[in-house]
DNA sequence: CACAGCCTGTAACAATTCGTAAGGATTGCG
DNA sequence: CGCAATCCTTACGAATTGTTACAGGCTGTG
């Protein structure tokens, strides 16, 4: 386990230059970005554990992007801004952040409040033995699928990889890239198909209907999302 | 399935009154204490979702407080105070409380910041992110549009990408480069034609008239504007 | 009111991305 | 070595998306 990942998006490199000095210093892991493009590129490769967002930003709608972040990615995300306002921090929270520190800022307290971030979440998903969902029980320690009626379905290791990386963070949007990362995948051209067929024996397993994934759903062009609700034990 | 429970623990009455009628009005259920030691007794009977406390009480030492709260009972802690330093900040979340709001405050960022507290544990159920328009609900976990009368059509990702633009700022015109920016469009000329068809398809889908749009409405000249009341949930 | 010029809507086509069946490579085991 | 299980690769069909082409609407000017 690594330290925990920290984003920067902020268009001014002293801010960034600030931050990362003091995150650094406080054992965080940080990755900074000038330009929220960039900054959604890279989410395609790396989960960060919080990310601090500057509302100011010139190439797009900030809001829009921490609305993105925190639902679609499911993300710690904290705002930073220049506006104190009371309704700007209002409609900041309620979009789904996590946390909204105003301009001029103490370093210290930006370092505690992520670790209270980090503290309190979910930003590290449990994961157990055995996991319940949807009438299933998928159990990784014997590598196999129960059945409503208890009956037993094996499944292999590569298909556990990929059953076991939905099961951690379900209704949320899981890229090709970052799921190649997570099966260890040496980026090949050919690994997209390696994984398509992962993901197609893990569904027969799981008797869905191609023509109507109730569980395993694939947005075009953009990756994967598991659907279901998920309780580990 | 109750409304969440908030306490308040603060020695002015004025202020107990102010929070209650502002976490009322949105919806929490409320309880209030002057003492800390009414307050450690009544947490054998309830136990609240969040925790407003003040540091500076009369009658106990409000930091070892909130340590024993957010340590022992796992309880989500919030520190209302009139100490604004830094250092006092950092301390109090490094204790464990889980946000710090100093004096004066106003009581709509309270109500938001309990809202995010309660978002981001382990209380909340995996929020499902759909959005209620005009006999609309957009599903955006699910990638689903449903009816009035509770028929599903699926939308695909390009889709969703303006569906979500829309409804992140209803009624307010949203110029083409805006929309260009969102969907991550690499400028191109012929990008153009592109975010008409996604429009074209999405009004499909909603079953607007083509000669009498009356959700997406298209500004001439300028852009388009979405009608219709957005309520995200 | 007519016309030119630009902007937008949409049908049809092409490119890209994804699903899955079939075959071959690798590993483990007796 | 033979066999079986697992996994990757290849190949081709299906679904989604971008592109092109053209029809129609809007705006301004005379």
């Amino acid at each position: 386990m690594s330290a925990p990942l920290v984003t920067i998006l902020d268009d001014e490199p002293e801010i960034r230059g600030i931050l990362t000095e003091a995150l650094e210093e406080a054992g965080f892991r940080t990755q900074c970005f000038a330009r929220a493009r960039e900054f959604e590129a890279a989410l395609n490769r790396v989960t960060p554990d919080v990310c601090l967002v500057d509302l100011s930003l010139p190439d797009t709608d900030g809001l829009a992007l921490v609305h993105r972040l925190a639902l679609e990615r499911g993300a710690k995300v904290i705002i930073i801004s220049g506006r104190a306002q009371v309704q700007d921090r209002v409609t900041g929270l309620e979009l789904g952040a996590d946390d909204y520190i105003t301009k001029p800022f103490d370093p210290a307290e930006v370092v505690a409040r992520i670790r209270a971030r980090l503290r309190g979440g979910a930003a590290a998903p449990q994961s157990g033995q055995r996991a319940e969902f949807n009438g299933w029980t998928a159990h990784f320690d014997r590598y196999a699928l129960e059945d409503e009626d208890g009956a037993e379905t094996p499944f292999s290791h590569a298909e556990g990889e990929v059953l076991r990386l939905f099961l951690e963070s379900p209704k949320r949007l899981i890229s090709r890239a970052q799921m190649q990362d997570a099966l260890g995948g040496a980026a090949g051209e050919s690994f997209d198909r390696a994984m398509d067929v992962r993901i197609s024996r893990l569904r027969t397993k799981l008797r869905e209907d191609p023509k109507n994934p109730r569980l395993i759903k694939t947005i075009y062009g953009a990756g994967y999302i598991f659907l279901g609700d998920v309780r580990w034990s």
